[in-house]
DNA sequence: GGTTGACTTCGAGTGCGCTCGAAGGCGCAC
DNA sequence: GTGCGCCTTCGAGCGCACTCGAAGTCAACC
């Protein structure tokens, strides 16, 4: 972690250790377009990840861990690093996103209570046969 | 389908059909020993799902669409077919499985809370700008 | 008996999302 | 000055879960 003119920015295995994510998918989302633009760089060359791009990180990991393609999450980040007068644009492919995992989430709701019931014959079973 | 000795069975595309599965993904399944034997077979060596068959296949899809890899269901599946004693085996496979699914489920939510956040945020935006 | 269409096997191909490794640079401790 | 560790780029490789296509068989219908 190193602090410059009061901003704490972080190096890639630091970045990593924060969002959960590893270094080479730190690097693999940067040149796949998933970040808003390339990452500052110390004078050394070496990555230097602001508050700013944690968060958007943040928010790519949010999008990725409930399903949305990498290629969705780029189109996203297309639009955002667009700048104003898209708002609508984003809006849509997020409520598009969010009504598929609405509809997901019960779905495998349904599937585990499924599983359990599975899961309790067999309990009922090898207690029976203890 | 058709019907010998009261028992109903369906083709591939039958029962394709009835599980939500493509034909080449019920040969793949079978191939890979997610099923616990060999589907019957017609006179012209066409396949025949049963009652049975399709049920597990059933089991197998609620597990797939939870998450469950390829490679376990395979491990449940030999299981099964092993026959009776190791219920236990089973059980903590099952369970082991639910566990992940019950850790996700509210991961999953609350990502998607975080989500419509940002929705909100853009709706109240596009709507300031109309 | 010819055509149609649903099926068969087999192996190769695809898309996704990383993951890994080689080869090299930079800066600091000893 | 030399080792060490962390970083760099680049491109290849991998595991997963299908998906597809070619070539052939079979039964039924016209």
């Amino acid at each position: 972690m190193s602090v410059v003119t009061d901003r704490v920015t972080l190096s890639i295995a630091e970045a990593a250790e924060a969002t959960g994510l590893t270094t080479h998918a730190l690097r693999y989302y940067e040149r796949d377009g998933l970040l808003l633009d390339a990452v500052d760089r110390a004078s050394s060359g070496h990555r230097r990840y602001s508050e700013d791009d944690l968060g958007w990180i943040r928010m790519v990991t949010r999008l990725r861990s409930t399903g949305m393609p990498i290629r969705e999450v780029r189109q996203y980040a297309d639009l955002v690093r667009a700048g104003d007068g898209n708002e609508a644009e984003r809006l849509q492919l997020l409520v598009a996103h969010r009504d598929r995992v609405r509809q997901q989430l019960p779905e495998v709701a349904t599937h585990l209570d499924a599983i359990e019931l599975k899961i309790d014959l067999y309990e009922r079973r090898t207690c029976t046969n203890a």
